[in-house]
DNA sequence: CATAAATGACACCTCGGGGTATTATTAAGC
DNA sequence: GCTTAATAATACCCCGAGGTGTCATTTATG
């Protein structure tokens, strides 16, 4: 029982993502990815690709191939990262689930709740890349000095 | 592709407990509760005695029988329902999904984020049922005339 | 041009949340 | 005390997100 927080997919590309933007310039394999993400290998494989088709990343086939990321970091928020994965779970709808709400106006936690979606919604917008490559959780690390355990 | 929403087990609920809260003193049989809410019935009918074993309501069998609200109104919180269905996806965990992050302090996320789920925290908390009746969507439903269109 | 090292494509498996079916139990009321 | 109308218990089913396995394709390099 669970749930109101990110799918494992939307996770998984937030640390992606994070993690490539230590270095935009670099064209970053899928082994070292998963080594320090702690991502399965296969499903990382497929996410990376997936990703490749957006306008977040590109990848490089062949011999010395991998992927990078395609943007200025400052143009790639966590909201284009969610968009690019498909999640669209922040649009606003009603609390209780009901897909066709009467009550817009009169239901207290219709605007309550929309009100609670806008602040996500705006720290998502606002944060960047270019931010996290200053102090996200990547930023510490080096290719062999995982400073998260596994598990 | 989707989440940062509810579970459909704590949607319905919201839903069940905030009709009920309509009148606290009235025994609520499961074939009335289905009707208005939407509720797919065997589905409700396991999740009604299931809520029976927390503190929010009880159960009375036999003919006649029913469900009723245990506890004032306004001592029942969003959030106590999100606990009686054990859902307890908003304790603050890390943001990328990592189990344990060694960067409390240094992410920005971290802290971003933390604040966030306070918020949201603050809502759920802070709405009670007695406002959910005075203004919830439940409180405009006549037993024979639904507000809420199907699917 | 053969090999190796990378990504791409595609089919399949697993598991748990959500949902269903059936039978048992409780209690009112004639 | 039989019937009826309610809940309780239990076992099962389904589907999609997450995860795995295998083979194909691309390209650098000796």
């Amino acid at each position: 029982m669970s749930f109101m927080n990110f799918s494992k997919t939307t996770e998984y590309a937030f640390r992606i993502l994070s993690y490539m933007a230590m270095d935009e310039r670099k064209l970053y394999i899928s082994r070292d990815i998963h080594k320090d993400l702690q991502i399965p290998f296969r499903y990382l494989r497929k996410q990376l690709t997936s990703l490749s088709k957006s306008e977040l990343i590109h990848s490089v086939q062949g011999k010395n191939g991998g992927y990078m990321i395609s943007k200025p970091l400052e143009n790639i928020s966590l909201l284009d990262i969610m968009d690019a994965v498909g999640d669209n779970s922040l649009e606003s709808s009603c609390f209780f689930g009901f897909q066709t709400c009467a009550l817009k106006e009169k239901c207290t936690m219709h605007t309550k709740w929309a009100l609670v979606l806008k602040s996500i919604k705006d720290v998502l917008t606002t944060t960047s890349l270019s931010e996290l490559k200053e102090s996200g959780p990547h930023s510490f690390i080096s290719n062999n000095n995982l400073l998260f355990t596994k598990n």
